[in-house]
DNA sequence: AAGTTGTATGAAGATATTATCATATATTCA
DNA sequence: TGAATATATGATAATATCTTCATACAACTT
């Protein structure tokens, strides 16, 4: 099987799971640490870090450290692709993540929100 | 989780596998039945079965009779989907299993073919 | 420097997926 | 009708995936 192929299959792999799938749309919004994920999934902080090494593997995602922070950001070369954008164009943010997500922003939980 | 999302998440489940993404292809190219799967990917039949079902429960293909085949197909409704587009337009099939596929069809193996 | 915070990662257990084997069912053919 | 053919499906074993726990590490704060 030639390389794009597995590649295929590796991005339908890291997107086959609700809880990549919801990070990758949130993060489509645009970029978050770590401890913004876990207070908009309400999810363990290994369990994102977990997940979000296998949108990476799979190159869906890029990470920069700011700070002590670690920022997570969609690829933008595969955010071209033409299965991500068809994504694009099929999904819509579930309102009750996207309510976090604004929630999230306004009330700037990176700064406060304790990860440990 | 909306409805919409769990079926994107089913969608992408059952095109995660090598397995299923290249009998999905192949189906792109035409309906085939199951022996003609086993011929052309060189798989048992009840793995090309287990794989027929999952696709076709994701919504991906469906199936109907023809005497003593059962024909699968793509779901056209489905195959609208814009991430099938997408799947479409960036995947270009294996010539292995092109071949075979052209070879298949020429050498009439549906009547010539054993399954068991 | 020592404590704190944010994140990564290895190990382990629970769960899910996959392929195989055996068998069942439906249709055709002789 | 009985045998052969095509396919489906349940059970099982092998493998993979996912979550959690514990811990490590890096950067910040005091």
């Amino acid at each position: 099987m030639e390389k794009s192929k597995i590649e295929i299959v590796k991005i339908f792999k890291a997107l086959s799971d609700e809880t990549r799938l919801r990070i990758y749309l949130l993060l489509l919004q645009g970029e978050l640490c770590v401890c913004e994920l876990m207070n908009i999934l309400d999810m363990e902080q290994s369990r994102i870090s977990h997940n979000l090494r296998i949108l990476k593997e799979a190159g869906l995602v890029k990470s920069k450290r700011r700070g002590k922070w670690i920022i997570y950001e969609v690829n933008s070369e595969v955010a071209n692709n033409k299965i991500i954008q068809g994504l694009k164009s099929e999904w819509k943010l579930a309102e009750q993540d996207l309510e976090k997500l604004n929630k999230c922003k306004k009330e700037n939980i990176r700064e406060k929100f304790r990860c440990n």
